[in-house]
DNA sequence: TATTGTTATACTCTATAACTATA
DNA sequence: TATAGTTATAGAGTATAACAATA
């Protein structure tokens, strides 16, 4: 039988019989995860999607994405670096790259100059309100997002996370 | 000075002085990430990229995305499921769970059936190939993928790791 | 010849509105 | 009227090729 001729039979095939339940309920309506929560690429990822929309929520009134917050720690932190530099650190591709630098130097958060020993490049520099912008913004990011998850998994397990993550994205 | 003149005086604005940095050397050519190895989203993120390209390759012979594989996990778990119920499991919005569905049907890993009892609905059901592919796909994972992790974190942390992903996704 | 920034382009993911058939 | 599956569509994010200016 490669495919059950009605719902019914394939409904009766293999249904968890009652106490053979292992993980989640069936009878709250809920599906069984299953081996699902045993794959970390799959909790990674939802975990990412729950950081990033609470990244989101908690800088929204600067309106910085996670990816512009990390351009302009990243200008801040390494001054006279051109895009091609900025960009790979950051795993961000150079054509890629082009359209969100546009996006931070129309609102004056950085600018573009051309380098005077290689007039190819251009050196990336944070403006004045860029770094005042990115100095709320680490605030918000302290204060509101890095706190709760900090509360929720206490202070070592968050340490012992963050260790962990760096560790699969540097040698995995 | 809003903008620095030339690119001379923005990178001599606030290069960092030697015997001063505190995490990766800028003598190697690479950037201080700075406040980016603290920022748990960052290494969420970077992890989650490495941890998927690595399920492709171990799951390559098999062309199974990590979504896909969740999928045919999830119909094995939960026989006479709609595609509704299947795809909200999973956070997949209903209108991009077609074509996804669409593309196994077609490869003929799993099945729509009409449910007698209502009939707008779909049942979902694995086919006996889709089976087989489950049960390889599984082997791969377990054997290839998750063993590496585990390898690299030691089991113990690994299991952490996973507990605490799963509470962020659950409870952030 | 090689590299920097750029354009064009395409493919995947994700998100919303609206249709159809059923309930 | 509400729901399940679907279509159409639009927006991010990501990937590659190729061009102009410069080295």
């Amino acid at each position: 039988m490669t495919v059950p001729k009605t719902a019914a039979d394939a409904a009766k095939v293999s249904r968890p019989v009652a106490g053979q339940d292992l993980d989640a309920s069936s009878d709250d309506g809920l599906l069984h995860l299953g081996e699902l929560s045993g794959l970390l690429g799959y909790s990674l990822k939802r975990a990412q999607l729950k950081v990033f929309e609470d990244f989101l929520r908690c800088v929204a009134p600067l309106q910085l994405t996670p990816a512009q917050f990390s351009v302009l720690l990243l200008l801040d932190q390494n001054p006279g670096r051109n895009q091609t530099e900025i960009a790979s650190t950051l795993g961000i591709l150079r054509p890629n790259f082009v359209a969100m630098l546009d996006a931070l130097e129309s609102r004056e958060l950085c600018a573009r100059m051309r380098s005077a020993s290689d007039r190819r490049s251009h050196i990336l520099v944070l403006t004045d309100k860029g770094r005042a912008v990115l100095a709320r913004a680490k605030k918000l990011v302290a204060n509101k997002h890095e706190a709760r998850l900090i509360e929720l998994l206490g202070p070592e397990n968050h340490a012992a996370l963050l260790e962990m993550l760096a560790k699969i994205a540097r040698e995995f």
